[in-house]
DNA sequence: GGTATTATTTAGACTGAGTATAGAAATACT
DNA sequence: AGTATTTCTATACTCAGTCTAAATAATACC
């Protein structure tokens, strides 16, 4: 197997499976897609997607979930929210939008894509709370966070830093 | 309540389910009931739950989804969003809470039903879109609206009517 | 080299949600 | 009565996700 070459563990069957599902994800849409596909073109067992994500529709969501890890980190450490979310979007480029968020359309995303979209707007409120954020505000700045999100994953060909849209929302 | 041994039960199948996976979810919890389960209490067959419910966990939303249906109703005539959330929390009684609202941690509900919340905030939230709020302000509304409501289902017996809690976050 | 240890992968069986379909049973309608 | 329509059920199926136990790496250590 792979050892950490630099930081974290590499490993090969994870990336396989990555790309395999993405590129299945895009050829025939999410939902025709089966676990089976994904090990399948990957070159790997059934089994070994359930090691490497929990659900079939992890693998989307991958980016997000490690920025919603990366903000816990940063609150946890005592940071307010305005600090942590600039410390979470430093550490992210400009191109490196999250797939689900640039591709959904083309992958043909139904119902159950969107209950994970939700799921994550929870796992969000939650850190909300945990913040400095007066409660009865929670909601409303997860909203506001979710919107400079989606404009900042929207956008074009001018889109600019996620940090611009935060600012935008008077988040940061 | 048991029904008649001969014949069919009088109450219709859809109250029967209702009634049935709601005793069993707070007996058992809602992860640890089946749809079976369910069905076998109802004294109905499993089919036939589908029949009713597209999903185990939409027997927990049914009024929610109601009043979503109602929301989208009333901006559909061309009321304004406060307008509309006026006329639909109108038709709310002050003690009309949502089971899944106050029962949540009785039934020690899990991930899916997290997800299936996360479903209906988009699901307002694409109404909030539709609606006369400017567009850059749609998540932050959609986010007060869940405030409100979560406060106001919370609220314990000092509850006051939604309305007040739309009202302390400025929506109507 | 060889051997113990550990990480990774695997097959396979299982539960349970959700879908599809065709037919049976109840109900409504005339 | 008979017919149409709705409601219910049996059954078989797909697929996601869990679990176990074993096989196959890869690595460490001698």
């Amino acid at each position: 197997m792979a050892s950490d070459q630099r930081g974290r563990p590499r490993s090969s069957s994870r990336e396989a499976l990555e790309e395999a599902a993405t590129e299945l994800f895009l050829e025939h849409g999410y939902q025709a897609t089966t676990v089976d596909d994904i090990a399948a073109r990957a070159g790997v067992s059934r089994a070994t997607f359930f090691n490497y994500f929990p659900t079939k529709s992890a693998v989307l969501w991958v980016e997000v979930d490690r920025a919603l890890d990366a903000l816990e980190r940063a609150l946890g450490s005592g940071a307010s929210l305005a600090e942590s979310l600039r410390l979470v979007t430093d550490a992210l480029g400009r191109e490196s939008v999250p797939l689900i968020a640039s591709q959904a359309e083309a992958m043909n995303t139904g119902e159950d894509v969107l209950a994970e979209a939700g799921k994550r707007i929870i796992a969000l409120s939650r850190l909300v709370r945990g913040s400095d954020i007066a409660p009865d505000l929670v909601w409303s700045t997860t909203g506001a966070i979710v919107q400079a999100c989606l404009e900042w994953a929207q956008a074009g060909v001018a889109r600019q830093e996620l940090q611009h849209y935060l600012r935008a929302h008077t988040l940061i």
